[in-house]
DNA sequence: CTGTTAGCGCATTCAC
DNA sequence: GTGAATGCGCTAACAG
């Protein structure tokens, strides 16, 4: 059926190039020219090829149902049309979410996408990368994991190009990078808190050290501060089990808060089980601000407050910057904006 | 630096195995020998290079920081050492956590998984399979979506390994698969609600037409007519909003409902928030029995009973079936056994 | 033990 | 407009 029958190659055997031309009587050259032709508004072939041979070598594709081999094409061309996405959690749905986005975005422009998890550790990170770097990836788009600035800036230096999501790294602002104003975030906490009337506002949240946390708080405290708030904040082991939720709970509202705050999605639907199981009303007993988009939030009635980032941005965002760093186009950081939802 | 100076080929300006070998002062091949054996227990070399030379080679490979090019490699050989896997949901934690011991099981023996996610889309699913054939991945899982069989049995008669998981697609017997004994996880669940006394069961699902769901209903029925309970099922369209869950929840109950069974992940955790809001109290108004491994039920109190599938073995297990698969072995479909939690 | 070399499938010059 | 020839980086077969 197909040419490849030298048994010393045990590819698979799969029509190839060559198999094509042949069918078409014509070049593999010309195979390939009308292949990868782009074609204007009209159908039309901008390329030097008759329309007529153009036919005979898209039936000869349909016929053997041809589909180019993108290794070869790749090594070749030097380009994959390929681009990997290194998320700390993909079963955490903010970057399941962005996931979505990218890859609908990635698919109109005829790229692929391909997705890892680094399960927030250092070393996964490295060898994601070194595999990738192996399978010629055109670029990366990582958020990346605490203490990764080394992994990140060594990746940047093999001369992959990165675009570094949600997550600020220390000393690499040279790198193209998209976030969330979280500062700003923290602020809008504060604010929304101070407008609901609470006075005292306990702030709960995982200890890893990310640049996003850490800014959350950061702007939270600045405003709160600012509007006379009385606030303290919990940092609990990253992972933490129902129980530490419930005796920190316990412990925060104990002290006399009539609020709680939690910057980061896990962690707030993590704390509004909790309360639940505390049988604390919301916003009856206690006032409550959650992080990005859960279900849970919306599904609670009344609905629960929540500061909100844009998935669909971060993804389809994220990839243009990449598109352009990798197309040769200047590149500039950039920072999105929160929104308070359900407030 | 590096070898690659023709300008003609613009390729990434990378170490390739040339330089090794200059900067070595071997041979090419000798350099791909040594970066291909295997190495003994004691760190020994198994194939037939000298000691001191192997050094050498490994010594250029650490200077130049050399990294093999997959695509090359796998060109010539024929093979990626890459899987793919597709789920339809990869922010469905069910499928999360596959992939999270997926990868874990895929790394050890190492070999790269890449993870795809179809949107319970038959035309996405399509589009990714011609990409990932073009790939030249070695093998994919798919956890197919509805009405899939067409693709999925071109994709295995294309030639390409193919394992089905979860769910199975009817007419493709011959493809190995790996799915929950569904039947008998239905049972349980009638089995469950039996002894904690229950005499009217509401069950509520998701109108997707897939196996695992159909089996599950269906074992259910069997068993709980065996019981002499009474039940009553209601199917809602996929991704339903919570005022549909609202409404549902209150006419199953209202029509004498002591128990609730939601036969998969996502209904029983919007099931639960619903319930919360409508301030019924489990298990004290109602019975209820979930199904897989979701964060809430562990956090509620008390515990929400449910029925777990191993995500564990359904990813190493998966893995393994299609290593043997690729690598010419037999292989058969295999059956999982549900387990009841919390009951 | 080690060097040499053909060719995997494709894109791209360069002739004609 | 089209065909032929070259080589991307690598592995495997063979020669020495």
């Amino acid at each position: 059926m197909c040419c490849n029958t030298n048994p010393k190659y045990k590819t698979m055997n799969r029509p190839t190039i060559k198999d094509v031309a042949n069918k078409a009587g014509v070049s593999v050259g010309l195979v390939s020219m009308v292949l990868n032709a782009k074609r204007d508004e009209n159908g039309k072939f901008n390329c030097p090829v008759k329309e007529e041979t153009a036919q005979k070598v898209l039936d000869a594709v349909r016929e053997l149902d041809y589909k180019a081999n993108r290794q070869a094409a790749g090594l070749r061309r030097g380009k994959m049309k390929t681009i990997a996405v290194i998320v700390p959690d993909i079963s955490n749905k903010f970057f399941a979410d962005i996931a979505g986005h990218l890859e609908e975005a990635a698919f109109k422009e005829g790229y692929t996408v391909i997705f890892c998890s680094s399960s927030e550790s250092v070393e996964r990170l490295s060898s994601l990368v070194d595999s990738l770097y192996s399978s010629n990836v055109d670029g990366m788009i990582i958020a990346p994991c605490a203490n990764s600035e080394r992994i990140v800036k060594k990746t940047s230096e093999m001369g992959i190009k990165v675009v570094i999501m949600d997550r600020l790294l220390p000393g690499l602002d040279h790198i193209p990078s998209i976030a969330l104003d979280n500062i700003r975030a923290g602020a809008m906490a504060a604010r929304s808190f101070s407008r609901r009337g609470c006075t005292k506002i306990g702030v709960i949240c995982y200890d890893t050290m990310i640049s996003s946390l850490r800014d959350r708080i950061e702007g939270f405290k600045q405003e709160a501060d600012r509007l006379g708030i009385e606030h303290c904040v919990t940092f609990l082991p990253y992972n933490s089990g129902t129980e530490v939720f419930k005796t920190t709970i316990s412990t925060v509202l104990g002290s006399g808060a009539d609020a709680l705050f939690f910057p980061s999605n896990n962690a707030a639907v993590k704390g509004l089980a909790v309360a639940n199981t505390l049988g604390l009303s919301i916003p009856g007993d206690i006032a409550y601000l959650g992080f990005d988009d859960c279900d849970v939030f919306e599904v609670y009635s009344p609905r629960i407050p929540h500061i909100s980032q844009s998935t669909k941005e971060f993804g389809e965002e994220s990839f243009r910057m990449l598109i352009d760093l990798i197309e040769g186009r200047e590149v500039s950081s950039k920072v999105l904006e929160p929104v308070l939802v359900n407030d």
